[in-house]
DNA sequence: GGTAACTGGCTTAGCGCTAAGCTAGTTACC
DNA sequence: GGTAACTAGCTTAGCGCTAAGCCAGTTACC
């Protein structure tokens, strides 16, 4: 079964000092909160370089997927990041003051916003996804291509199963 | 290849706006990404009732795993739960108010200190595993026994390789 | 045995988030 | 068409973390 790991360390402890526990759920979950908190800090990493933090990265990344005119209002960008909407205003403070993107009146609704790329916003994550991605298919360079897509293919058995 | 979930539709709109990128590490970390962060509001969920954070269940857990007599430094605490001293120092002293774990000073090193479980602490943590083990247990259920235990497989390769 | 480098734990400032509440503007309904 | 319920975005207080720096105590080395 391969090397072992820290989450199997763990695993291990539990046996010894309750041995009644069932630990199966452990090994998936304890190595995903492990996974998703190195490669997170890695992304932390990938992004700096480009000036922008990974939660920045998200905002601007949503923009770009929204193609042309890379407009969305602010409470869809908290809704489709899972933020608050004061997370998303001190965001847009930013990333606005920075110059990457701009906010502007929605003329059909007074109250709402439009968020737009500007043109440095849209350069810069251009650049900034490629250096994320590249993390990431760094990271996983240990599994091969079918053994990637198995995995993939289990996350999102997991996922879709888990979100109801 | 089952349904759609929403790493998917990422991967789809970055493929109709950069179609020169490639996502496919995306379709595993993002995944993980997601997971963990469903995953992490759960086990919050989880051990509210028993009146302590996710946090500071790491730390009562990380004790009883320690086993006779429950006892580690706030160094080694702070080490293995990858956290600042400072960070540490905080949890210690909610946990300690609580009189869930006990600080003495280290008879071998008066820098050092000692942090032990006490009576109260090692039930509360008793119970609490319990109910965090449930609740992975159950998040894990749309997998059989079979996936699952590919799944923690591949993670482990994933992981291991990639902590170094 | 005296000094320099290091270590353990704590404090502080700053950051980014949430939860709750605010105001301005919109919608539904009688 | 007037009121009640709702919605968009912002502000504030509070929380938990990190990074940096501090002091007391320990280790290494000449």
């Amino acid at each position: 079964m391969n090397d072992k790991d820290p989450v199997d360390a763990i695993v291990e402890q539990w046996a010894a000092v309750r041995p009644d526990l069932d630990t199966a759920a452990m090994e998936v979950f304890g190595r995903i909160f492990r996974l998703s908190r190195a490669m997170g800090d890695r992304m932390e990493k990938a992004y700096a370089p480009h000036g922008i933090s990974r939660g920045e990265f998200d905002v601007l990344a949503t923009l770009r997927r929204a193609d042309e005119p890379y407009t969305l209002s602010p409470r869809e960008l908290s809704a489709t990041l899972m933020l608050t909407t004061g997370g998303m205003t001190g965001r847009l403070d930013k990333l606005e003051r920075a110059g990457l993107l701009r906010r502007s009146p929605d003329p059909h609704d007074r109250r709402g916003l439009q968020v737009t790329l500007t043109e440095k916003g849209l350069a810069l994550i251009d650049e900034a996804v490629g250096s994320g991605l590249a993390a990431q298919t760094a990271a996983l360079s240990g599994l091969d291509t079918e053994q990637a897509a198995q995995l993939a293919d289990l996350l999102r058995k997991l996922l879709t199963s888990t979100e109801r």
